[in-house]
DNA sequence: TTGTAAGCGTTATCAA
DNA sequence: TTGATAACGCTTACAA
């Protein structure tokens, strides 16, 4: 079909090691049979076999990336940051979905272990043991975004969730609330759920309010998740002034009901997101919310990989820093 | 470093031919033998060389994605819907950018060649004469999504852009508007750009209004451009009461600067977005759109190319239907 | 049921 | 400056 560095040696008339060295541009060759190597080349269509390369270089210059299976924009902007800097250092991304809780996670690693990549990202998913175990047994530099593992042989980055939590909320008793709802807890959840659940406790304690576990809705970091959450709250009357959700997704789904149920937001109810991610801007109002600088940690996240992959250096975990950013949907009291 | 059907052989005292019809489970072999090979490929912890493999049989077992640079949640969906089928087919996903404008889409194909993908998708760039030779001179599979080509030689799937757009400026007809501004309109993308605004253009002259080219605001896709359109609508004091926008983010940002004015949606001012896409129903209020069902298209896409790269069918374009999904943005006047 | 050996398209070593 | 040739790890006739 498509020819080989042997076709062109034969219409060229030179041996395949010339081939490879004009090729690939190692020099040690006339300036003359390049310039005809590369003329014969073109002609005959020739593009390199990176399965060939990659078999005898034990390399494929690719990256994997494990991520949830769900399709939000947060993800997006991650992937984005990482191909970016892929690109940029001449890698190729290969994605796979974990499956709805991690499900296909099993499956994801050893895809990525057998393609060989040479460096695998994964993003939000929780590994448990047997995936930390498995993870390992790759012999593959690896990198965690946005989430963590037990284990301190895996390297991550990711914000602190429990801080970014309490920062939230206390963000809102200084506004003046002392009823404070949370929506989109998820108790199951070690990485994201409840450190941002403990934040949120601790914030409230330590300003002497109590906290009211009628008042933690349970859920993940769906729209409808919040919506379901706004919804409850309204049912059963809850005396709050403002809710902090465990994304932005979820806040955008604590505004939809308010609108259908022409409660205000932020005059009849303040509300706190997370993530900062691009609906945060778009929404009705602007939402306040924690920032998680997606994008950037794409980036960051992959370019430590391929220095490790590089240089064989150990990555450290990283703790990056949050920020709050201060938009429309809380409404200070007093 | 990693374990080769070779090690296993020799530790198993059998052939490497026996090691790898074991592990492929291609029968005929010894029961007995199989389990000892699969016993000391396990101790050994083998695992398969997909670039290896890929070198002798000539397929990669992997499908290229090419998109555009953004990242919004309409390709999210997408990718989701072509991960999905990939994966249960036995296919990898390689996901590339094509840059901003398709800058990067020649370096993406050749990238996609060189790592010889057994199909290719194409979602939303225009491509070029050059890139569509490009293309075709890979001789790899492949099918665009939510875009199409000049030549006839490239299949697609997409919703009819000028028939969607005809449908959802007639609705606003038919609630009554009669002046009906556009916003995101690029006259410069024959593919999404082009045919929405004639669509635009044509619902209005059938019911006989006139098509005011000031009211048509250009710009793109994204959020921004939608809040510069309303931001000039407003400044000009233009006489609309409603717009049809070229995306679900560009009509939130129709609503965003209408909100920062106090100017209501719907009451004050009616917004038809397209797409869509997750944010459409997380919008306060809930958006009227037109419905590209985008998680299905990927999907869809993905399964007409495994059939193709499976059957060496060919594939034949189709326009998939579009529907306009009618939730609250929208007011009926009189 | 099993083994031998010839590739697949490259890179890379060693001679010439 | 060039060319033979041996890998790389696997699949796959063909033989035994």
């Amino acid at each position: 079909m498509s020819a080989t560095i042997k076709d062109i040696a034969k219409a060229a008339g030179v041996s395949i090691a010339t081939v490879s060295r004009v090729i690939n541009q190692l020099g040690g060759y006339n300036e003359e049979t390049g310039k005809r190597v590369i003329a014969v080349a073109r002609e005959l269509g020739y593009r390199k076999n990176e399965s060939a390369r990659s078999l005898v270089q034990k390399t494929t210059k690719t990256i994997g990336i494990i991520m949830p299976d769900v399709a939000t924009s947060f993800y997006g902007d991650i992937t984005k940051g990482i191909e970016d800097i892929s690109f940029e250092h001449g890698y190729s991304v290969i994605l796979t979905h974990a499956g709805s809780r991690g499900s296909r996670i099993r499956e994801s690693l050893n895809l990525m272990g057998e393609r060989r990549v040479d460096g695998l990202i994964i993003v939000s998913v929780e590994l448990q043991a047997e995936g930390i175990e498995l993870l390992l047994s790759l012999g593959i530099p690896h990198i965690l975004l946005s989430t963590k593992t037990a284990s301190e042989q895996v390297p991550y980055m990711k914000v602190d969730d429990y801080g970014a939590a309490y920062t939230a909320v206390k963000h809102l008793i200084d506004c003046g609330h002392r009823f404070i709802g949370m929506a989109g807890a998820d108790p199951e959840d070690a990485i994201a759920g409840v450190p941002r659940m403990e934040g949120y406790k601790q914030a409230l304690s330590d300003c002497g309010l109590k906290v009211d576990s009628h008042v933690i809705k349970t859920g993940d970091f769906s729209f409808d998740a919040g919506k379901r959450a706004m919804q409850a709250f309204i049912e059963e009357q809850a005396p709050i002034t403002a809710v902090f959700c465990v994304s932005d997704e979820a806040a955008l789904g604590i505004i939809s009901a308010c609108y259908e149920r022409g409660i205000r937001v932020p005059d009849d109810i303040s509300v706190v997101g997370y993530d900062n991610s691009k609906v945060s801007q778009m929404s009705i109002p602007p939402l306040t919310t924690v920032a998680q600088p997606l994008y950037e940690m794409g980036r960051a996240g992959c370019l430590e990989l391929i220095r490790s992959i590089q240089g064989k250096t150990n990555i450290v975990s990283k703790v990056i820093p949050h920020e709050l950013v201060i938009r429309q949907s809380v409404r200070k009291i007093l």
